[in-house]
RNA sequence: GGCGCCGUAGCCAAGUGGUAAGGCACGGGACUGCAAAUCCCUGAACCCCGGUUCGAAUCCGGGCGGCGCCUCCA
């Protein structure tokens, strides 16, 4: 367990051996969701990665500060710079204040990570809570002569930060010639960006906050620098996102905290999570092939499975997303953890030393920039070795578990006896036909019950059904 | 127009120079009155062509196909 962990950095295209600042202390930010609306499953992949990244931390460990910011103000919603704001969108066509629906999404965001075993950060912080750290960012890096002023808002000018483009090795020369979207016209670069915008001359915004610069709102890239270094101090380990965010949100992150602070790198390592494809494409709000954790659970899959899935493939590679993938991951998942709870109570002498190859192995696969496909096949090899006694099967399950968090300490939930009266009923008739062996009035009721959608399990302990 | 990734058995997916992990499905078997659940056994030479090498899925070149980013996006 005392191996170096090699993590793939995108800032240096290399694998890494990871070391914190600090010894012993890691801080990491992971980019957070924006709350108008439900976080969707490919989403969620950028949650689960990161904690399974902050999981083997710990296991190292690592003393961790994690944090996750919330963004409920400041997206815009369309291309370009002038789209409407997501939270006040949202609100004008639900009638509802920005602030009750962001609360509304952040609980429902909250409660998909605690059902996906993600450990709670350290700090959440909200992006509203923190206006006045962002105005002081923008005061900064206007007074070392970042910005610009323009009739939209604020701008950042990327041509006074020569590293602009290390981050995402962005061809900034090409990018003039794309053209592919409406610019502000005034910005007198492509990739310039707002830190701070001003609210339309007239218009009461919900969410709208006085500054220096005139009364208007922060910046969507603003409220990570502010953030990050508040509470992470102004250079930190780790940063983590969606392979999406390193070209445009986290080149400007860079770019504001690198001209605020003077520092560089402003984080050492940066992170980043590939796409969960669906459909043959990306899942994303903006094609509508999206599914929630809610979709998931209501075809009875239970969310943890979904994280089984999660690990099934590299964080660094495109996922393909099926539903009949997904229905086999939780096959694979359920017999999993039958065995884990099957072999929980074994008798016997564990013994340390008759383990060491699996939890070196295991150890090994997270510790290559996080290889939880190839843990999770050392897992079934621990499941699958007759010659490797269940007290050692379970003590390696659950020296596994914390990495893994896929419940496997936790018994599994008992067939849950209904109590239906009728079906009781049913069953209870069922058996006395077995008994005397009337095997056809027996079927019947079994395949009644099974256009119900009712399963009927004969166990050593008598017969057992459940929905589903 | 620029940049990058990927193409492995029916499906999901590891492997980045030395005789191809794992899961699911299929098939066979055990168990069962029959099923279900569970357990055991079982399958693949890696998109195509050329090259480097004693040896390539793995390196190089070309081709075909898919995806992503450069624009809100995880």
């Amino acid at each position: 367990m005392s191996q170096p962990l090699i993590l793939y950095n995108t800032r240096t295209r290399k694998k890494e051996r990871f070391a914190p600042l600090q010894a012993g202390r890691v801080g990491m930010y992971t980019c957070g969701p924006t709350v108008y609306g439900p976080q969707h499953i490919g989403n969620l992949r950028s949650q689960l990665f990161a904690d399974l990244l902050k999981r083997v931390l710990i296991a190292k460990g690592f003393a961790l500060r994690h944090v996750i910011n919330i963004t409920d103000v400041g997206h815009l919603s369309d291309d370009g710079d002038d789209g409407e704001d997501k939270m006040e969108r949202a609100a004008t066509s639900s009638g509802e204040r920005a602030e009750a629906i962001a609360a509304r999404w952040t609980e429902h965001w909250r409660q998909n990570r605690e059902a996906l075993n993600c450990l709670p950060p350290e700090v959440l912080c909200k992006a509203t809570e923190h206006i006045a750290e962002q105005i002081e960012l923008g005061q900064k890096l206007e007074a070392a002569g970042h910005t610009y002023r323009l009739q939209e808002g604020i701008y950042f000018d990327i041509a006074t930060f020569p590293a602009y483009a290390e981050l995402a090795r962005l061809e900034l020369a090409g990018q003039t010639d794309a053209q592919r979207i409406e610019q502000v016209e005034a910005k007198r670069h492509p990739a310039d960006f707002a830190i701070w915008k001003f609210s339309a001359a007239g218009v009461r915004r919900q969410q709208e906050w006085d500054s220096p610069w005139g009364r208007g709102f922060p910046g969507w890239h603003l409220e990570c620098t502010a953030m990050s270094s508040l509470f992470l101090g102004r250079q930190f380990d780790i940063h983590t996102g969606g392979v999406d965010l390193a070209p445009v949100h986290h080149s400007n992150e860079v770019a504001q905290a690198e001209c605020a602070f003077g520092v560089h790198p402003w984080v050492n390592f940066w992170c980043h999570n590939e796409f969960l494809d669906f459909q043959g494409v990306k899942m994303s709000k903006s094609l509508g092939n999206v599914l929630t954790l809610d979709d998931i659970a209501a075809t009875g899959i239970p969310p943890l499975a979904f994280r089984y899935f999660f690990l099934q493939a590299h964080y660094r590679q495109q996922q393909t997303f099926t539903l009949s993938a997904l229905r086999a991951a939780a096959t694979g998942y359920r017999r999993l953890r039958g065995h884990a709870d099957a072999v929980r109570q074994a008798e016997g002498d564990a013994d340390a030393k008759r383990q060491a190859p699996w939890r070196e192995r295991f150890a090994s696969a997270l510790a290559d920039d996080l290889n939880a496909p190839r843990a999770l096949a050392v897992v079934w090899d621990v499941v699958r070795s007759p010659e490797l006694p269940a007290a050692d099967q379970s003590a390696l399950l659950q020296h596994f578990e914390p990495c893994l968090g896929l419940g496997l300490d936790e018994p599994v939930a008992a067939p849950a006896p209904e109590g239906d009266e009728r079906i009781d009923a049913l069953v209870a008739e069922r058996e006395e036909a077995r008994r005397t062996r009337a095997f056809t009035r027996a079927d019947e009721i079994r395949n009644q019950l099974a256009t119900e959608g009712i399963t009927i399990e004969d166990t050593p302990e008598g017969p057992r059904w459940k929905r589903g």
